[in-house]
DNA sequence: CTCGCCCTTCAACATATGTTGAAGTCAAGG
DNA sequence: CCTTGACTTCAACATATGTTGAAGGGCGAG
């Protein structure tokens, strides 16, 4: 009775959400290799990803931008619903922009102390 | 009639810079290679940096925190002076606090097109 | 002056992040 | 059914960021 076929909506090839995500195919299965993304397969070996896998994809290069790993990265999504709501996604943001204000912080933190000549900037 | 010994500082071993910084002696001359920092070399040929090596190279490991590559680093310290003043150094820090800022405005604002539902959160 | 430690270069290795190409398979349109 | 383009895997290559080891040389303390 359970409905096996199209579970989700794991309907698109690795060629259409790699154009959906503006990079190559071959990234796109490095992103999956890593867990930032999932798959299905088909019978014929294929994968086939849902509509919420070129959207993680374009999630990751920005927060690569801003020095995440893509190991961090899949770590965000762990956990991550196949098909996120937008709270979802909301939380995802929460924790990707707090740990670039944590490194900006970091960054800030560190410049202040050199400028301010406390003790690194005894030149 | 200029002074040609000991014009600046530089006086300080790889090993000794490598110590004051925190990173491995390789990770120096890396540095180095790529610009981040620059030596003097002795008559044998060994490299002496100036006091605001250690400094450089720390600034680095912060800034490689919130993405910036070691040639956007080096291009930040390009034209900075050997013997850099507090205000040098404030211009570096908000540089790069500007950069950072950037990117994390260019994260802060991608999730939050997706997280509002707007195009992408179709899902 | 010699001893030992730190320095030199260079090549190989290691990890992260991908790209490219070869050889073969799948799937959708005619 | 058959062609054709997109898919598969796998290995090699490429760049960034370093580390490690070998072979040899400098420099300061005694």
């Amino acid at each position: 009775m359970s409905i096996t076929e199209t579970p989700t909506g794991y309907v698109k090839t690795v060629g259409e959400v790699a154009a959906e995500a503006g990079v190559a195919p071959s990234a796109v299965r490095f992103y999956e290799q890593h867990g930032v993304i999932r798959a299905e397969r088909t019978s014929g070996d294929q994968r086939r990803f849902d509509d919420s896998a070129a959207c993680r994809i374009k999630v990751a290069k920005v927060a690569q931008r801003v020095g995440l790993t893509v190991r961090e990265i899949a770590d965000v999504f762990a956990g991550f619903p196949q098909e996120p709501s937008c709270e979802d996604w909301g939380r995802v943001a929460e924790t990707l922009i707090a740990e670039a204000e944590a490194r900006t912080a970091a960054l800030r933190g560190y410049l202040a102390e050199i400028s301010s000549g406390a003790k690194l900037c005894e030149i």
